[in-house]
Parts: structure tokens; sequence; C-alpha cells
DNA sequence: TCTTCAATAGGAAACGTTTCCATGGTTTTG
DNA sequence: CAAAACCATGGAAACGTTTCCTATTGAAGA
């Protein structure tokens, strides 16, 4: 009935018998207008049930409310880390849009999603660090922009995880245990959690003076296909005693090493020990239970938001904040076996 | 340099020697327009690399590109379907909002997510079917909005899994096993998939001529939490052989379940058969493997963000196309033993 | 050849805000 | 007490489109 007609701010004004700008000033929590005046005004609006159109609102002030996330999906980390996200950009008032680059081809995904779109900021998440082509478009956008835990020219991190002394840690932990052979499964050091976690695991050999089976680092992709061929070519290896653990640096890695053990009848740790990066669920209630390296995901979500939203309200500060170092935990359970 | 001014629709009309509304024709494959002039329109879009102001497009045009997506994030399920539905909205044109409603306070959540937001349509999967007061909310809203595997009045469901043939199929399995006694542990009565799964699991009692155990019937919700609590309260029954089979209607609870089982060194097959819901890295990777009711959940994705879409550019139909019916799959593991 | 009609084209108005500028009133200052 | 400074206020202009109305052109019909 009443509704047939939009409530706008001229209504308002009108109603509040104030001007355009003052209601607008009001609405905006804007300076230069009276207490008195901005009451009446906030009376007229809830009287007539106005709610600004973030639209118009967005052509003339170029604020949009919106944050584009551009992750793989099909990593087990992107769930709670969206959580952590959608969490923190609610509180702040930022809509989360998603863009899923799990598949091939990356370049053509991102740049049919920012067709013409705009946003405020964005969360990068791209699954290496050295696409040329990539980093030119991002460099090419002029709002802020933060990655999750890589490192990108001119992007600034948003976050920055610490591997480096859980990696030590957990490699440290098999040497003690006797392992000498131990195979680290990672994606690619051009990815900044592999290659830290390389250094890591190459510091923990030198500081116990033993030297590092370089042979035994297997670089390639953040895939279960990759794990899996991994893993098989390690098989005789594994059985001629050679390497005695494993050590995967991400879920999807992790479960296709699996499957091949699996396949293979060798048990853990009877036959091989395990670590891996990432717990879930797998890793609890799998039996024996696996000891794992654990990033605080839910929290890594919302302290890159965080970080985002203040340069978006503060462009000046634009890549002069120190990223956020998030810790990581070494969770030791029932995966390793003392040689 | 040269980009120091934005270039809109008048820039490209000066440069193509036509007039505004003649642009706007054309970007748009509106109809009166000569194939000549369009073209020209087009060669000064390219030349001047102009892109079309997507928020003044929206300003006039009352079109989003947008879609609200509500779901509960931790779900497994989450990951996968909305894979399948920004996978099929990027194909559309249209961006994926996301929007968390894992907590307790849906109806506050939900409202603070919409506060003068525009979208085009909304996907909905909510916790419960009978809440009255987001019930009301949504009915309020006049964009077409469609549920992911819910029945709610007034809103139509964009798919609708088809629980009921797999769930008999199951139960069918383990009473053939010689399982009477079978507990069913779901959510509420008040969700689909759980009110589904209970009827297929009478009848397939009733077809076969056994009693159906209505005790053994738990109604909760859909969380670990649950699956703990209920579990806990079986076990008398389970030790004292009255409960053979547990039949658990999600990832949460069967986790839950899991967990208690191990603590009390209950082993399956061995002292209880298990079948439960939803397929991943979990049910494959345990030892033994699990018996499983496995959804599609890419297609489940894709299939909703089709109709809806269908719903936002045909509103005529909205509310008259039949939601397509999902498939599920029963697959036959190692956790249920013979009798 | 003149009239009619359809197709194409141009551009003003409108969408709902924010921002800027001009105005008038009040307070401060010397 | 006059001048200067300040503040609240109103409203026009601008943001970049789409839509509608009007004008022009050329073809078809008589």
């Amino acid at each position: 009935m009443d509704d047939k007609k939009k409530i706008t701010i001229k209504d308002v004004a009108k109603h509040a018998c104030v001007g355009l700008g003052t209601v607008s000033r009001a609405i905006n929590g804007a300076s230069g207008i009276s207490p008195k005046t901005r009451k009446r005004v906030f009376e007229s609006i809830k009287e007539l049930g106005y709610t600004p159109d973030v639209i118009a609102q967005s052509m003339r002030s170029n604020k949009y409310k919106n944050i584009a996330f551009f992750i793989d999906i099909s990593n087990v980390a992107f769930s709670k880390i969206a959580k952590g996200i959608q969490y923190e950009l609610d509180n702040l008032g930022y809509i989360l849009s998603l863009c899923d680059i799990g598949d091939k081809n990356v370049i053509e995904k991102v740049m049919t999603f920012m067709n013409g779109r705009k946003f405020d900021g964005i969360i990068l998440s791209l699954p290496r660090e050295d696409d040329q082509e990539l980093h030119q478009f991002f460099s090419s956008i002029k709002i802020p922009i933060v990655t999750l835990d890589r490192d990108i020219p001119d992007i600034p991190a948003g976050i920055t995880t610490d591997y480096f002394s859980s990696v030590k840690k957990a490699t440290h932990y098999l040497l003690s245990l006797g392992h000498k052979g131990i195979a680290l499964i990672g994606g690619s050091r051009h990815i900044r959690p592999t290659r830290v976690s390389i250094d890591a695991f190459q510091e923990a050999y030198n500081e116990k003076s033993i030297p590092c089976p370089e042979d035994l680092i297997l670089e390639g992709q953040l895939t279960s296909e990759f794990g899996r061929r991994a893993i098989y070519d390690l098989l005789p290896k594994i059985r001629s005693g050679q390497v005695s653990a494993i050590f995967t640096l991400n879920n999807q890695i992790f479960q296709g090493v699996l499957h091949v053990l699996r396949e293979n009848n060798l048990e853990y740790p009877k036959d091989i020990s395990l670590i891996t990066f990432e717990d879930y669920e797998l890793t609890q209630l799998l039996n024996p239970s696996v000891t794992v390296i654990r990033r605080p995901l839910l929290e890594m979500g919302k302290s890159v938001s965080r970080i985002l939203i203040k340069y978006i309200e503060e462009p000046d500060l634009y890549g002069k904040i120190a990223p956020s170092v998030i810790p990581t935990e070494f969770i030791i359970r029932d995966s390793c076996k003392f040689l």
C-alpha cells in the first residue's frame, strides 16, 4: 500500500524539514550538523522506515563495502579460513565475494570475475607466486590487495604464518626418534609455505650435524595426485629402509600418500612414520591418529580481514603495516615410531 | 598518464560520433541500432578501453549480478556445494556473496548481512525449516529465493535431493546382514534430509515386516556434540547387543560418534556396524573404510544456481519450475558386518 | 510525386546519493 | 562595538548509466 514508492533521502528531508545535505550528513555521521537536527533526522528516518540505497551511495562515494576473495576452494583449509573472513567482514560491515581458482586457467577465471566489478579490496591466495601474467594484472588494480601467506612483489602480505619453527621442531622430533631418511613432499618453492618449510627442514638437519638428504625433498604440487606419484616413487626406498618417515606439507598430498600406502599394505607407524600439515577430522580420527602441524585457520581469516580493512580505511598506510605473524602448533600423536 | 580520467559512455559516444543512447543500446545488445553503427561503437569501445561501470548500470537497471548464499560453513558439504555454485554463477555472469549462518543467532546474522544490500537472488540452506521469524523475514523480500534441500512454505526449492531410495536401500542392506537394532542418529524432523530419511528408514523395516525400533530413532542436531551425546546414551545397548548398527545422517554426527567409539575401545565393524551420509576423505581413508550415502555436491551447487538464475531472468516463472531431483548413491564399503 | 510508416538515432531526464559552495546567523576577538 | 571567524544549513551539481521521447531518414505504397 504505502510502499508503492521507494522512500528516499528527499522524503526524509521533507519530513524532517531539513535540506538534502543535512540528512546525508546525519546518516554518515559527518560533521557540520547540530545534535538537535541530527536527532530530528533520525526520528524521521525511523518513522518513515528509510534505508539508504547502497548502490546510489556507492555510485557517489566509490565505496562498495565488498571484498573479493580468491582461493582454491578444494583445499580443506578453505572453509575455516572463509569462516574467519566472513565473520570479521560481517563485523566490519563488508560483504565477502568468493572466487574459486582451484582449476587450471587461473588468470582467465580472475579476469572474468573482476571484469568491470567494483570491490574495495582483495584477499589473494594464489596457487603460485611467480605467475607474471597474474602479477601484472593485480599490479594494474588500484585498490588494496593483501595476500594470505604468499610473498608476491608489490603486494603486501596480510598475514604470514610461522611455519619455520614448527617444521624445525617436527624435523628435530623425527631425528630424535632416530629417523635419518625423512622424505619431504610439498608444493613448489614458488609458494611461501613450502619454501619456508624446506628451509626449516634443512636447518633442522644442519643443527644436528646430520647431512640433509636433498634427494628426498620432493617439490611438486599441492594435490593428491602429486602425493600419490611421489610416494609411489619412494616405495622401494621405504621397503629398503632408506626412507623411514614422510613429512607432507598439505592435506591433499597427505591423502594421496595415504591412499598409496593402503594399496601397498604399508602401515604407519609400523612400516613408515608420518607427519603432515593441517589438523582436521581425518588426522584426528584416523587410527592411529596423525602427528600434525596445526595452523589456526579461523584466526588467519580474521586477521587478514582486519588488515585489509585497515588498508581500505586508511589508504596512506597501504603496504606499511607489518603482516600479522600467525603461530603454528606441533601436535604429537601416534603416527611416528621410535626407531 | 592518459588514464587520469575515467572513460565513460560519453567518451565512447563522442569518439564514435553517435549519441549516448546508441552506445547503451550497443552494449546491451538492444534493438533499434543498425549493424553498421553497432560495429563502429564496438570499435570505439575497444580503442578507448572502455568498461561499463557496473554500479551506474545497477543504479538505473536494478540488476546487480549478485547472489547471496546463506549456509553453515562448518558443514563439510559446504565447500563442494560452494564450488559448484561459484562455477555456475561465474558462467552466467553473477557474483557469489557468502554468509555463514553456522552459529546461533541466525536471524541476526541474516539481517545485518542483508541490511540495505542489493542482490538479484538468494540461495538458502537454513538450519531448520520452522523458524517463523526467518520465514517472515524472507517472505518480505521481493526477489527470487530458492532453497537448497529444504521445504519452506512460500519459498520454492531449487533442488531436492532424493534421500528416500538410498536410505531405504541402506536400511535393507543392514537388515539383510541380520541387523535388527539399528540406531538412526539425525537432525530434527524440521529439516528435509532428516525427515525423508526417517520415513525411508521406517518404510524399509515395514517392507520386511520387521517392527521398526522407534526408540532408536534419535532426533537432535547435525553437530558432533549431538553425535557424542547420542552414542554415549546408546553404549549400554551396544554392549548388550541390543543395538548392532548405527546410521548417522551427517558427517558431523558421524565424527562425534566415531570419537566416542574410540574412547570406549569399540571397533567397527567388529563391535558395531556403521553407515553414514556424505562421502569424503574421512570415510574413504579410514581403515576399515566406511559405507556411505553419497550426494553429488558439486552438481547440487550447479543445479540450484541454474534454477535461481532462470527465476531471476524470467520472473513470471517464479515458483513454477519443479525443483531438480538430485539422485544419491549408496556405496558399500567395509564398515558393516554380517551378523 | 506525395504520403505514410518503420527503423534508426540523439539527447534530456531520471535513478538516489554525496559533495561542494553560498548564505545567514552566532560567537569570538581586539 | 565592529570585524572576523566559525558553524549549521540548504540545495545545485555531479556520479555514469538506461529509458523514453522526439526527430530524421529512407523505403514503401498510392
